[in-house]
DNA sequence: CCCTCTTAATTTAACGTTAAAATGCTGTAT
DNA sequence: ATACAGCATTTTAACGTTAAATTAAGAGGG
């Protein structure tokens, strides 16, 4: 009783009167070869719940070689809470829960490589890193492989190699969804893009531009604005195409690269006295939260969140310890794509092989869009007169 | 060579041909009584960088007896996302990186006392507890005592001894708030409550008392509802008020516990045709992101949830290292006032003394408070006519 | 009575780091 | 020459835990 900190597992063995290691027997199920009689499990387990004793979680890590710990990398822009994160580490938390895995969030402001603190990621507190980001820096992943630290992206797009990465299907989302913009009559439709440093922000343009192609209606480069995946871009972006006489009159329709910067666009519009849908019809992609609380609610493509969450951690865990194999998931996921880097077994065993999955997205329609307005909808009679 | 994990401090040590602990040394500024030449010096930071070297923050914590991280419990109600946690969480993050210390983030699912898996909070990862939550049980306060993990609370009241709290003036920001509806003309205010068991909710109905009072007008316990802290909870409360008969014709005001029980509540008059704030003015409370996503925007009090969340850490870290006081704060912080149990020098020596520090809040007015109609607002009226 | 087999534990040696004490050195004043 | 600093570095011993090897004691068989 001469220590003022935590008990240990010494101060149990004292109580108990046996030793350290069969103490750690008792407390983990885990007994290797080792056999404790019923009597001596009792004393254990009674001085040990007398004493209030819990693992140091550290020494045992440290001990067994392996945290089991998943380290989850946010970044943020800005102040701006990303919903689509939170959504994504739910099932992170669900599925990393269900292989007694413990989560540790590490955030990070304004992604730049630099300001990432990888000696945070890298600091042995985690046995594997899920990495949430439309973008990810080969220096990055280097720095990762060189501390043998496996790793899985999420929204990466798959352009590294011996990366894993869970995606959705960027292209054919974004495509469904304007196909859908155009059935409602629209011909004139601005997409209001993220940044185009993001992999899945081409995927999209790309879709866009083949639902336009398919439609016979030309593709014109002005009607593509690439912003950032917040509301404060959705906003300042749509202030700026209000303020300019090159989009008047307005696009009938606006493709949101995002539910959060479509909520920044409404915003501005609402302010300026445009209604949606009558005037301008506007999409976003996510379907997030913020889907539901825009004024009419928002018509956008739902990306399955959650199990990209809980993939993440199912493709993570073999990487992590690729002895045990009770980390195997329990057939496909409904709506999954695998692709593979050839196939051939020369490769899974060589290096880690090359995979994407690909999630399905679906459309959800609500009523922020409509038809388009009968006549062009002019900028300047109703700003200047309002307000 | 031969391992295949990360490089360790020996590893550095072999390279450079030097011992492991004036690498330790050079590697951490902190070289108590040691000193290191020049040339060494370089040997060593050389031979790290070329293994890419990283300290293992587990092994460093066991020997210092010190993590240099601070937990932050969050309580999430279901799957509803708490903005003002997500803002205190900001000043942590910021203050705690200002004094070198690390945050890792608990979040715990629908609070109850046993479901809080206090295992986690206790196995040394970290070495204080930063709890955000109405309500702080004995029992849980008390198992954190007894593994000498010091804790400050913020919004759980101050009822318990020798606890630490972060708060704000609920009383007077509810006072403040409903004196305004009633200077508005409004005289049947409904207070749609946070859970009844937590601090916050009582305080606040006991200003909404005092400013009814104070104008003269008679308290009505059915005018007082309560419900939980969240979107769902707002929305089925102002469901199940527009259905009952007693509640008609309709309290031309609702205090509304929180910003995310205002926007459920404002959803649910939508969606039956009641206007804002025409039919009815809605006030808030907290001043999150939410109160800006309302149609219109919300009249509500401000809580200063970044500051409250700097100066957890401020108070939380010397209690973890009584020791050095070079996490002093510098003089106390605007509108910011402290109680302290007696005061004399025997309670410092003795215990932790009580204290509680409570921030001021203020009042935001947007658009969703106005006068109340001419004539009272029949609920069958409209809701039947509609949908 | 010696040998082997089982059961129930204990002992030893890590895991990667740091605090504190110990060790050589070199020069400098007594 | 002798003791005495002062510097640069190493040694030793933890921190709390676990894996693997080892011991001890009894049971049963020849």
């Amino acid at each position: 009783m001469r220590r003022s900190s935590a008990p240990t597992l010494h101060d149990v063995a004292r109580e108990a009167g046996v030793s350290a290691m069969t103490v750690s027997v008792v407390i983990n199920g885990t007994g290797s070869n080792i056999r404790v009689s019923d009597d001596t499990r009792h004393r254990i387990v009674a001085a040990a719940s007398r004493l209030h004793y819990r693992p140091n979680a550290y020494a045992r890590g440290l001990a067994k070689r392996r945290m089991d710990t998943i380290g989850v990398v946010a970044v943020v822009d800005g102040y701006e809470v990303n919903l689509y994160f939170l959504e994504i580490l739910n099932g992170v938390l669900e599925a990393a829960t269900e292989h007694k895995q413990n989560t540790i969030v590490f955030s990070v402001k304004d992604w730049t490589p630099e300001n990432l603190n990888v000696t945070q990621l890298c600091d042995g507190r985690s046995d594997g890193i899920i990495f949430i980001a439309p973008t990810l820096t080969g220096e990055f992943a280097d720095t990762l492989s060189q501390r043998h630290l496996p790793f899985v992206t999420i929204h990466s797009g798959s352009e590294l190699e011996g990366t894993f990465n869970i995606d959705v299907k960027n292209e054919e989302g974004a495509c469904v969804l304007v196909k859908h913009l155009i059935a409602q009559g629209h011909r004139r439709i601005l997409y209001l893009s993220g940044g185009i440093q993001g992999f899945d922000a081409m995927q999209r343009l790309t879709g866009y531009r083949r639902a336009l192609a398919e439609a016979g209606i030309p593709f014109d480069d002005r009607l593509v604005v690439p912003g950032a995946y917040s509301t404060w871009s959705g906003r300042q972006r749509m202030a700026i195409i209000l303020a300019q006489d090159s989009f008047s009159p307005l696009p009938t329709a606006i493709f949101c690269g995002n539910d959060a910067v479509a909520l920044g666009a409404m915003e501005m519009l609402a302010e300026n006295g445009i209604r949606v849908p009558e005037d301008v019809s506007v999409a976003g992609f996510d379907d997030t939260l913020t889907a539901r609380i825009t004024t009419p609610q928002l018509t956008t493509m739902r990306q399955p969140f959650r199990q990209m969450g809980r993939r993440a951690v199912e493709v993570l865990l073999p990487q992590i310890n690729p002895r045990r194999n009770d980390n195997r998931p329990n057939g496909n996921p409904q709506g999954l794509e695998q692709e593979e880097a050839e196939g051939n077994i020369s490769d899974v065993l060589t290096q880690k092989p090359k995979r994407n999955e690909v999630f399905d997205v679906e459309l959800i329609t609500r009523g922020s869009v409509g038809p388009p307005p009968t006549h062009p909808f002019n900028i300047s009679d109703h700003t200047t007169s309002r307000k």
